[in-house]
DNA sequence: TTTTTTGTGGACCGAAAGGTCCCGATAACA
DNA sequence: TGTTATCGGGACCTTTCGGTCCACAAAAAA
């Protein structure tokens, strides 16, 4: 009977033999993506073996079934852009300058090819609505995330002087996470980039 | 050969003969909701029918196929709630007041259990993204219907005193669609009602 | 080179998808 | 009541869905 071990929850064999013809993570990345661009239910199949090369055997041993290729794309998803963000925060000059540069540069997504496609984690919880529990519980995992990321940055401000000290941290992080949100959902609704950035500025001025 | 004439965007014959055994706009208005709660893909034909008690052969005699449904029930929507936000506001004690009911009742949202299911067109433009020209069309629509319906409550607010009168009207219009997205995706996504709340109060402070 | 253990491609499966069509039931009208 | 034209239930179609399974290829180890 074979037996697997997880390694970064993938299934890989415990014993030598055939190694592996793929890069698992890079596979992800790229199913990542196309759900990302297409959402769960339209993408098929046949899209993932497409855009991941894999046989259906490998991509079945490798990840599971599609919900569950799904769940990890999710996580996948979530890890990077958090730790993305954190870096970014970091390098920042300042909080201030992390969190206007966030909002200033989603105007850039209207224009390019593959960027119209909003965030996973909010486009999943548009999706699945409260349908799918397990789905509920990884979009609130992903939430949460990005609620700390901000927070972090609003401290920060606070600390910088950019940010009244008395406003509450966490209330605010909660508010830059929602209204960044809505503004990626304007810009899937086609608004133009001078609207997403005019409204970008008044979603800050609550802030500054 | 058969002929149509075209009623409230409907297909209903030309000569006499055995009536409708139902009424459309109710047909139309069960196939929304069926939508709005799970979007376009999730919906299967099967579900139409029975939502909407209708035979397959007058669904599609009545509505062509499932995607005309969806354009149908999108228009529809749009049509309703536009008019009932009119409504309001012209019921409204203030423009002010009407724009403060319209956020601080989202909240309601989270509990309820049909009512976490945000807005059909801006859950439209989540499903679809780019992909469907047609659908795109109807959701920028939907968009400008809303855009329109903010701004004129601005403008009033505007002239009542409570938002100062050198601010854009559209402007601000467009921040407040984008800034309810947003929070509907928030009470999607799980968010309690205090986080609403409280995020519904930032959002107004940029205006009041 | 043999053995072992795995990867991989494709055949195959049942179910469900959207959609078409026909025929018996049914209502309006003369 | 006879005629006519439509309604509507369901059989049926093709395609695609997610998923399983098996036979063969291939690579590591001895």
């Amino acid at each position: 009977m074979l037996q697997y071990r997880t390694i970064q929850s993938y299934n890989v064999p415990m014993t030598a033999g055939r190694p592996l013809q793929f890069d698992p993570d890079t596979a992800l990345e790229s199913a990542m993506q196309l759900f990302w661009q297409k959402g769960y239910e339209s993408t098929s199949l046949n899209d993932l073996l497409k855009a991941t090369g894999l046989s259906k055997s490998s991509l079945y041993q490798t990840f599971g079934n599609k919900h569950q290729l799904f769940e990890q794309s999710i996580a996948h998803y979530r890890q990077h852009l958090v730790q993305d963000l954190k870096a970014m925060l970091s390098n920042a000059r300042s909080g201030r300058q992390f969190i206007e540069k966030i909002f200033f540069s989603v105007a850039d997504e209207v224009k390019g090819k593959n960027s119209r496609r909003g965030c996973l984690v909010m486009n999943t919880a548009s999706e699945f609505a409260q349908s799918d529990p397990v789905i509920a519980r990884l979009v609130k995992q992903g939430t949460k995330g990005f609620y700390d990321v901000f927070e972090t940055a609003v401290r920060r401000a606070q600390n910088e002087g950019d940010i009244p000290a008395n406003k509450d941290a966490r209330t605010l992080a909660i508010y830059l996470v929602s209204s960044m949100s809505g503004l990626k959902t304007q810009v899937k609704a086609g608004a133009s980039a001078v609207d997403i950035n005019s409204t970008a500025k008044i979603i800050l001025s609550a802030l500054f």
